[in-house]
DNA sequence: AACGCGGGGGT
DNA sequence: ACCCCAGCGTT
């Protein structure tokens, strides 16, 4: 590992001002517009992001009207974008910000105290908004460091980070910080890429050591990750005749706070009818019977960071009344109406049950 | 330090 | 069928 090259970052700062994408909140100076291009943009792509961002800052154009907003009406602005801790946290943040009615926070230490706020986002909102000297280490920064230093670390190692984070530091040195830390990860974006690196183009070919090497791929290295499991769930669409059962999922953990189907989970293979039935009235005081005459429902398969799911649509009708509350203890329940779906912030998979189950286009309008 | 947390795009 | 992505909070 050889950490003692110079790096002329001058020639990555005229790439960047020739070749820099333009993207909506490159176009601003607000704070607030930064700071949301910015949460959204984590573990997301840019184009993914960018019609999120349109619609976000179109229905919540400054901090107050975001704080001001019901969570529904958040998570359904944020539904399909994955990751709903994001949204909840930003909420809530904003509701933070309008309780200290200090403005918008100019200093990084205010400013990572919000919820959702760690150490890539003060760096980048702070340096971008407010020229703050920070470097900020997103995964695209990773990726440049790692192969610019031929680095023989873990990234996903703790020595691994701090060492990155060093070199980011001495890196940004006296440059400017915002225009440094841009230039970095729409170097790893566009020509430092995990796969097919366009070295012959790029702005800091000579100093970097993985191309010295030969080998620019084989950077950064990282742990091999555990198989993901899969398992096999049936999905209940109970319907009183012509309403649907829903239900809002607690406000912490998979999916937080979205609205989904009552679920049974079938660890190797689908659920039987006996199963579904007896789960029901268990969690949720319900008994059910197939529905007449319906075909069967197209399974749906569904991934996940950390597993992926096969889910069995299964059509049933409520017999006689519920007999206990529906967990109203610990989860809410509705009944309603399948054209009222849309108006519920729904995860993907549950929309894809949704549609293979026949109830229409439940997707947002 | 390790793990949970979504979904989509690229190859 | 993988890999990766402008990470953060919890345990």
């Amino acid at each position: 590992m050889t950490t003692n090259t110079t790096v002329c970052t001058e020639a990555l700062y005229r790439w960047y001002r020739a070749h820099a994408r333009e993207l909506p909140w490159r176009n601003t100076d607000d704070p607030y517009a930064i700071w949301i291009s910015e949460v959204m943009l984590q573990q997301t792509q840019v184009s993914t992001v960018i019609p999120y961002f349109e619609r976000w800052i179109a229905r919540f154009p400054a901090v107050k009207a975001l704080a001001a907003a019901d969570q529904h009406e958040v998570l359904r602005l944020w539904e399909g974008l994955g990751y709903y801790s994001r949204a909840r946290n930003l909420h809530r943040a904003a509701q933070q910000l309008v309780e200290r009615g200090t403005g918008f926070p100019s200093e990084p230490a205010a400013f990572s105290r919000l919820s959702g706020v760690g150490p890539y986002t003060t760096a980048a909102v702070m340096s971008i908004a407010f020229g703050h000297r920070l470097a900020a280490v997103d995964g695209n920064v990773k990726r440049v460091i790692s192969r610019l230093y031929a680095l023989d670390l873990d990234i996903t190692s703790s020595a691994g980070l701090k060492r990155i984070a060093e070199l980011a530091e001495q890196l940004l040195s006296d440059a400017d910080p915002a225009l440094h830390n841009q230039s970095m990860m729409e170097l790893g974006a566009l020509i430092c890429r995990p796969k097919d690196p366009q070295c012959e183009t790029c702005p800091l070919r000579e100093p970097c050591q993985a191309r010295l090497l030969g080998t620019p791929t084989a950077y950064p290295l990282r742990a091999p990750k555990a198989p993901t499991p899969h398992h096999h769930d049936a999905v209940a669409l109970i319907y009183r005749q012509t309403e649907l059962l829903i239900a809002q999922r607690p406000q912490s953990g998979l999916l937080a706070g979205l609205w989904h189907f009552p679920r049974i989970r079938g660890k190797t293979r689908a659920p039987t009818i006996a199963t579904i039935s007896n789960q029901l009235a268990q969690n949720y005081g319900l008994r059910v019977a197939p529905l007449a005459n319906t075909p069967p429902c197209p399974k749906v398969d569904h991934a996940y960071t950390h597993f992926r799911v096969s889910l069995y649509p299964r059509l049933l009708a409520l017999v006689g009344a519920p007999t206990t509350c529906l967990r109203e203890d610990t989860e809410v329940t509705r009944w309603v109406a399948a054209d009222q779906l849309a108006d519920y912030p729904m995860s993907v998979a549950d929309r894809k049950v949704a549609q293979a189950a026949g109830l229409g286009d439940a997707r947002r309008a």
